[in-house]
DNA sequence: GTTGTAGTTAATATTGGTGTTAATAAAAAT
DNA sequence: ATTTTTATTAACACCAATATTAACTACAAC
């Protein structure tokens, strides 16, 4: 079977999600992501390794330090899957938008 | 049994995404949709269980057949997460965009 | 009522992912 | 050089998810 190793398998699991808004903000350290989670350090390193093999996260290392940072462009994959949804989302809306303004100026 | 049910999960997995963009166009029964897979029924079938439990697809009886439609409303709460993400990657862009536009008036 | 079709549910096997503790690696500080 | 800090890898247990076949329910047509 395959493998799957890819954004939409990354950013299925919350704490993965929480780690990318985290690292949104600034570029930290494993140990200083961890220090928000109630989980152990190793699974906590787990994740990161899991986005790291995503490349929605990047690896500078700096000295003993390693920084994560985010790679925000690799989020397109799953926005460009989304797209189309949001079309039609969106095109729904517009319309009840034209009712609404015609009924205003009636 | 299943706990984590929400429309990240829904979309981790490839069989759904491929489902959710064949339904985007119409609504079917659940044996056209199987019958665009190599998988068996019920495997899709259990796959429609749980995109209809996250409310990404709606169920409609008729007679017999069950139809299936797609809400695309739903689709939101994955595009709210990635939205900050896409402005850091459009932001990257448009200070390029900046630097090109400068350059040219030079 | 019996037959055929649409679809789900049950029971089961297998694989994948999460999380823990313990061991290991590497760099800074003393 | 030894200790401390930072972080990953290893070994293991456990739960969740995917998939299959077989059995079951519901509806329609005859």
């Amino acid at each position: 079977m395959d493998l799957r190793r890819d954004a939409f398998q990354a950013i299925a699991d919350p704490t993965r999600r929480a780690i990318l808004l985290l690292v949104a903000s600034q570029a930290m350290t494993a140990g200083a992501i961890a220090a928000n989670f109630d989980t152990a350090r190793p699974t906590v390193s787990k994740h990161l390794q899991i986005l790291a093999e995503c490349e929605l996260l990047k690896q500078e290392q700096n000295g003993r330090e390693i920084y994560y940072h985010i790679n925000a462009k690799k989020m397109k994959e799953v926005a460009d899957f989304i797209e189309p949804f949001r079309q039609m989302w969106e095109e729904r809306f517009n319309k009840l938008e034209t009712i609404m303004k015609t009924h205003k100026t009636k």
